[in-house]
DNA sequence: TTTTGTGAACGTGTTCACAGCG
DNA sequence: CGCTGTGAACACGTTCACAAAA
């Protein structure tokens, strides 16, 4: 198996959310121009990416919805459940917990912690709101995942926090770095770049525009 | 000027931030090597970029951090103050509305709509939730960007009430690539994509784990 | 004929390495 | 000597174009 490269990554996601739609519709094959169309992926693209990990369709007939759909589920570890940590009791944190579209993934939030003694003990749907000082002292492989919901300057020792609680990888919403070590992975969703992003964007000449890319 | 890569603009924003620390250090001077640390970034690479706009350094000195703050923001566009409107008043959006960062640098967020009579009028901080039924009579130019913060049935018409009200850059937080018109940038924030990067990274034996990367 | 799978060509972004300047 | 600015080399991702298969 070659290298995945990290755009591929992320386009199989899209791959398996087209997918589940199309097959929703009841189709039973679907051909790269198809799949890739709706998030504007070129067919080219979307042979290569699968490519990578076999030989899934059928030459003059396209993909099988199902199995693609099963076998993109396998690749992206989809097939089985992931145990989610959120730190952080504020609007982000609770957003997470109150949206049910990452369950429906096989992300469940299976506990939300916080430091503010206001927040401990609230309930937030199934959950109640956990003292971050316990953190500490959960049995490693508790959770898979973490998410980092704080205020900046609560990130760095939150992150190590989860590490040392054993995660293995973590979503990240504040605006900075984190170091960690090289096992753990780290994504961070950084909202300050992406407005401003937007704003150098918004402040080129529009005669010299080129194609509106969306990250998707 | 060159053309300007949306990684390039991305790390833009990320000197930026260094920066403002820097200057709050009262550092006076910062090297591109420095510069690049906090943030992951090669001082090959922060030179480079950063000799797309011009030549802000001094050989044997490295960059003065004001003058280099004052550039990077006209640069970004960050050196006027961008009106922005949300759309979805749930989670997301009232998270958007009560944080107070993203006004320090330029974006503030005006008002924000929903559909639900049950959020309609309801206060958020200084904003009263507005009936989104009205965007389409306000005037042009009203607003610079939308944020999209709906449930994802609702993202596309959003998305094209916004643009019917001329905004020019929409942050999507809706797991769908929108149609919109050339002139208008977007830009989507995938929670469940950073999820799903996150699992497959994760399922990957660990013998071959590549370098951390972070999306920043 | 349709559509996949894929090497080869291409384009773009990153890193190297060093000349140039302070 | 230190550090920037930058062409050249490199690595990587995307697109092309076509042989192979249904």
């Amino acid at each position: 198996m070659p290298r995945i490269s990290e755009p591929t990554v992320r386009r199989l996601s899209q791959y398996y959310r087209v997918l589940r739609e199309v097959e929703a519709e009841g189709r039973r094959l679907v051909s790269s121009h198809r799949l890739g169309e709706r998030e504007g992926i070129t067919s080219a693209q979307v042979r290569k990416d699968l490519s990578m990990f076999g030989s899934f369709g059928r030459r003059g007939l396209g993909y099988n919805v199902a199995h693609l759909r099963a076998e993109i589920c396998a690749i992206l570890g989809l097939d089985r459940r992931w145990r989610v940590a959120v730190v952080g009791a504020g609007h982000i944190g609770s957003a997470l917990v109150a949206y049910r579209g990452f369950a429906e993934l096989g992300f469940d939030i299976v506990a939300i912690y916080d430091r503010d003694p206001d927040r401990i003990g609230r309930r937030l749907g199934e959950l109640e709101v956990e003292d971050v000082g316990v953190l500490p002292r959960v049995a490693p492989g508790t959770y898979d995942m973490g998410v980092i919901a704080t205020p900046l300057r609560a990130a760095q020792d939150v992150a190590d926090l989860l590490v040392a609680a054993g995660v293995r990888g973590i979503l990240n919403f504040a605006p900075r770095v984190l170091q960690v070590p090289e096992s753990v992975t780290v994504r961070t969703m950084d909202m300050a770049v992406e407005f401003e992003s937007l704003s150098f964007e918004l402040s080129r000449d529009r005669s010299r525009r080129r194609r509106n890319r969306d990250g998707a």
